[in-house]
RNA sequence: GCGGAGGUUGCCGAGUCAGGUCAAAGGCGGCAGACUCAAGAUCUGCCUCUGUAGGGAUUCGCCGGUUCGAAUCCGGCCCUCCGCACCA
């Protein structure tokens, strides 16, 4: 399986793979994270739940990773943890999937059968892969399979809790939720545009449409405005209405098929594929005969609102397949239609109508300004939007801003029935397989209405009272929350629960998904048990209904929910913050009490791969059961503990990976030779490497407690592997320091590296299990913050030493250090409060030139007393040291600085 | 455009909230030395420039300001990345 770190040293003793699997059924079987309530304070962490229509790639693993270290860290300081997972069913991809092997798609197929093949026996994957034509075998199958990686991750989950999405306990709890919204007026509905594939009849998302991953598509709304002719009238689409007073003539395709279409009673014409278009969202608009391009050339067409007369010109370059395939010509505002007006040799006279920073905006200024006429079309467009205002002479809208002027144009060309809105996807797209993709207008559409007042105020309070990591995102939150507005909240297709309302409908994937966390606290009490309303009402709303006895099982649901409830930490990926958490948050204020409202969220960064983004379709995403089978969970775990802080990118790449196990292999060998040593430290170094560590100890703790897991672990790891190497020039042995703090370094290290540190915590001939381990409270003691500085004012005369040394070129016999004596420690003291009056009046101008290198904390008699044996050590000369005498000595120290002397030696000729 | 984050010494990446102890952690990489027949691994030192005594000069996107003192505070500018929806 794994070579690469077998190859990395040939003498070293290599330290044997640690039996994960053996460890995780040893926690399993003594319930080691079954989580009841007690009288510890809890914590209650979560992340969002997987979905289960693949296996898991690395970014999941490092969330959720992520969120065991902080589980495991929490229960270290003596928290009682709920760290539960359930997972998601719902939604249209899993469905898809199956309809796509039913109909045999090779792509399909072949993805399919190798997720199967990293987890089964070769003959068994077709016969797996077979059962996937019903979508809840693909579900329960990835759940299960889920659930083993997260375990093979060591992953604390308490896994009596863990449910799916579809479950029917579950999905009554959905729709208790649905009714109690309905109930409080959230639920509407209304008029509504979908991304929409005829062929199949169905709405498509994202992960329908090819490439829809890396290349959105969205809903453009075209006007399509009405020119009235002789005999009929064109419909010519613009996104900017605002600009039919600046409009020349009309561009036409003639090399396109047009058609008459019905509306209104009026005869109009369109392109034959915008007439296919149009039904999806007007369904009245019927083909009623076929239109050629001459025939619309030929004629004169009136302008609504101006009444202006103009012309229908041939132009090859108009797309028929872009809304209604006719355009309206604006030279004054459209870089393009002044281009076009040059190409084809008509003399459009441009009218111009807005004005920008106080200026005329002109498409022949922007043309000049950026050369390329699609940039230039493009930077003009949102200049005029965003910073426009129409000129004042211009009726009904003189003197607007331009996007104002906008809706009002539109809204008033619609009532008047001189235009409709042409719904158009941003971009050409297709289906995976192939059916092409267009926008369709639902008219019936469920919606949850987030924009109450009242529900946006409660949310805003919950936001401005809970913590979130890092801290910036809680103003992104509040932004959202005035954002939001409504949200289709139903489909026609997929997996869920139906809507209690109208359950023709299916409740939309995210809308299910809001407050389901309760559900952990309750989920292994009431079994398959489908709970009334008034159940849930009594649980989670402490609401009674009136002289009614409720079963046990209730009563208890109701304990262990109020004992657990609000969610103390979620873990998420930053996209999720106007999506799902928005949801998240709105549901809980507008469902639970404020004690049961989320009291933190952290945001995870992304995870890239070698650098590079990682996506389906680039094929670079990295599975996390290939993690874990080649490099062991421990490892992928200390990766990402130490490559990056939970919120800033995560690189996963080959070379890290190398370097970080390479460190890790080191440490293990470390840490299992000294957990054989039996030989007592004894020495003024080990003393030094002891307070380091207590200090080291502390800063972890404050970090951890900020969810900074990287400083947290750098501290714990890094630092004292450079401990060990001072400690080892000052002639001290690792293993030997290394066995005093085992008791309490095993157990930092837990959270990170679990495995091995249980499996050396039973080596230590501990009791119980390192997992839940309560950290004994420890305190840094005095003498440690004095020892720590005293070594670092050792370590400064070194390096003076040194770099003296390299500049005289002399080599030394021996050193000979003078300290500040305490007659002239207090006349510097004097002298830095302004008091001039010394003795040694030389000391005044030393003082004030050299006051940012003198420290007057230090205790430098202390620190020689104990610590200039070390100097010795790894300067490798004897040292001599003692207090300055005034009479005798030429140089004068200062406190924190001594007077370092080279005695004898000779001047090195290289220099 | 709106909203958010960021530009640090060869590279990655701390430090910026709480200004001095910051020529600036750590890692990677490079150079030199120790060990070794050799290579690798490991260890030690060095890696802005400069200096025959621990010093000096110039640096933290650019320009200006506040301050005895700015990578850190304030103002302006340039550049990069992310989100802007009904998709899990």
């Amino acid at each position: 399986m794994d070579n690469n770190h077998c190859s990395s040293s040939t003498h070293n003793i290599k330290v044997k793979m640690t039996n994960e699997k053996k460890l995780q059924d040893s926690w399993s079987k003594n319930r080691v994270f079954q989580a009841n309530p007690d009288e510890r304070e809890k914590f209650f962490i979560t992340v969002p739940w997987p979905y289960t229509s693949g296996p898991l790639h690395v970014g999941h693993g490092r969330t959720f990773a992520i969120a065991d270290i902080i589980a495991r860290y929490k229960r270290l300081r003596g928290y009682n943890v709920l760290f539960p997972i359930g997972f998601h069913e719902s939604g249209t991809p899993i469905g898809a999937i199956s309809d796509k092997i039913r109909k045999g798609e090779r792509k399909t197929l072949d993805l399919y059968r190798n997720y199967i093949s990293a987890y089964e026996e070769k003959n068994n994957v077709n016969k797996i892969l077979e059962t996937f034509v019903e979508p809840d075998k693909v579900a329960s199958y990835f759940a299960d399979k889920i659930k083993e990686d997260f375990t093979r991750m060591g992953l604390s989950v308490d896994w009596r809790r863990s449910f799916r999405s579809t479950d029917l306990p579950y999905k009554r709890m959905v729709e208790w939720q649905f009714r109690l919204l309905d109930s409080q007026g959230k639920i509407k509905r209304g008029r509504h545009t979908v991304l929409f594939s005829p062929d199949d009849g169905n709405p498509v998302g994202e992960d329908d449409i090819d490439d829809g991953d890396t290349n959105k598509v969205s809903i453009e709304d075209f006007v399509s405005v009405l020119f009235k002719g002789e005999k009929f009238s064109l419909a010519a689409s613009s996104l900017r209405p605002e600009t039919v007073f600046g409009i020349t003539n009309l561009w036409v395709n003639e090399a396109t098929e047009y058609v008459f279409v019905d509306f209104e009673g009026k005869k109009i014409a369109m392109s034959e594929k915008a007439a296919g278009k149009i039904k999806l969202q007007h369904p009245e608009m019927i083909v009623t005969g076929k239109c050629s391009a001459k025939e619309i050339l030929s004629g004169e067409y009136t302008i609504p609102i101006t009444g202006k007369k103009i012309h229908a010109y041939a132009n090859e370059h108009i797309d028929p397949d872009q809304a209604s395939g006719i355009v309206f010509s604006v030279p004054g505002h459209s870089v393009r239609d002044l281009q076009f007006g040059k190409i084809f040799g008509h003399d459009l006279v441009p009218i111009y109508l807005i004005n920008v920073d106080g200026k005329l905006s002109k498409a022949d200024d922007a043309l000049k300004k950026h050369g390329d006429v699609e940039v230039a079309n493009s930077e003009l467009y949102k200049e005029e939007f965003y910073s426009g205002y129409m000129l004042e002479h211009i009726p009904l809208i003189g003197g607007m801003k331009v996007s104002d002027a906008r809706e009002k144009i539109k809204n008033m060309l619609i009532e008047e029935k001189n235009a409709f809105l042409f719904h158009e996807t941003s971009r050409k797209a297709k289906t995976r397989n192939g059916s092409p993709v267009h926008v369709a207008v639902f008219d019936n559409q469920w919606f949850i209405d987030y924009l109450e007042p009242e529900w946006k105020a409660a949310t805003r309070e919950a936001v401005n009272s809970m913590r979130f990591t890092p801290d910036f995102y809680r103003k992104n939150m509040l932004d959202i929350v005035d954002w939001i507005s409504v949200r289709a909240c139903a489909r026609k297709r997929g997996l869920g629960t139906p809507l209690p309302m109208d359950p023709s409908w299916v409740i939309e994937s995210l809308s299910d998904s809001t407050i389901y966390p309760a559900f952990y606290t309750i989920s292994h009490i009431i079994g398959n048990r489908e709970l009334s309303d008034d159940e849930f009402n009594y649980i989670f709303l402490q609401d009674r209904a009136n002289g009614i006895v409720y079963p046990d099982y209730v009563e208890s649901a109701k304990k262990e929910f109020s004992y657990w409830y609000g969610v103390d930490e979620r873990i998420t990926a930053q996209p999720h913050l106007s999506n799902h958490l928005i949801f998240y948050l709105m549901n809980h204020t507008a469902i639970f009490r404020k004690k049961y409202w989320p009291k933190g969220i952290t945001i995870a960064g992304t995870v890239i791969s070698n650098g590079a983004k990682i996506s389906k379709s680039k094929g670079n995403a990295v599975s996390l059961l290939d993690i874990v089978n080649t490099h062991g969970a421990d490892l992928f775990r200390l990766y990402v503990a130490v490559n990056s802080d939970p919120w800033s990118t995560l690189d996963w790449n080959q070379k890290d990976v190398e370097i970080i196990s390479k460190k890790y292999e080191e440490l293990k060998e470390l840490i299992m030779n000294a957990a054989n040593n039996a030989e007592k430290p004894s020495g003024i170094h080990y003393s030094i490497f002891a307070s380091r560590f207590r200090i080291h100890l502390r800063n972890f703790n404050s970090e951890m407690e900020r969810y900074s897991i990287r400083n947290a672990y750098i501290e714990i790891i890094y630092e004292i592997i450079n401990d060990l190497a001072d400690l080892r020039n000052m002639g001290g042995v690792p293993e030997i320091a290394v066995s005093s703090i085992l008791e309490n370094w095993i157990p930092a290290l837990s959270c990170v590296m679990p495995h091995f540190c249980e499996e050396i915590w039973k080596k230590m001939g501990k009791n119980g299990f390192v997992s839940n381990y309560e950290m004994n409270k420890f305190e840094v003691m005095q003498e440690d913050e004095k020892i720590v500085s005293s070594l670092k004012y050792v370590k400064n005369i070194i390096s003076d030493v040194r770099e003296i040394r390299k500049v005289t070129g002399i080599i030394p016999n021996s050193i000979e250090v003078i300290i500040c004596g305490e007659s002239e420690r207090a006349d510097v003291e004097k002298i830095l409060r302004k008091d001039f009056n010394v003795g040694d009046k030389k000391l005044i101008s030393m003082v004030m030139k050299s006051r940012g290198k003198i420290d007057l904390e230090i205790d430098e008699k202390y620190a020689m007393e104990r610590m200039a044996k070390l100097i010795e050590t790894s300067l490798g000369m004897p040292l001599e040291w003692r207090v300055y005498d005034r009479i005798g000595d030429r140089k004068t120290p200062l406190p924190g600085k001594p007077v370092i002397n080279l005695i004898g030696g000779v001047k090195n000729a290289d220099r």
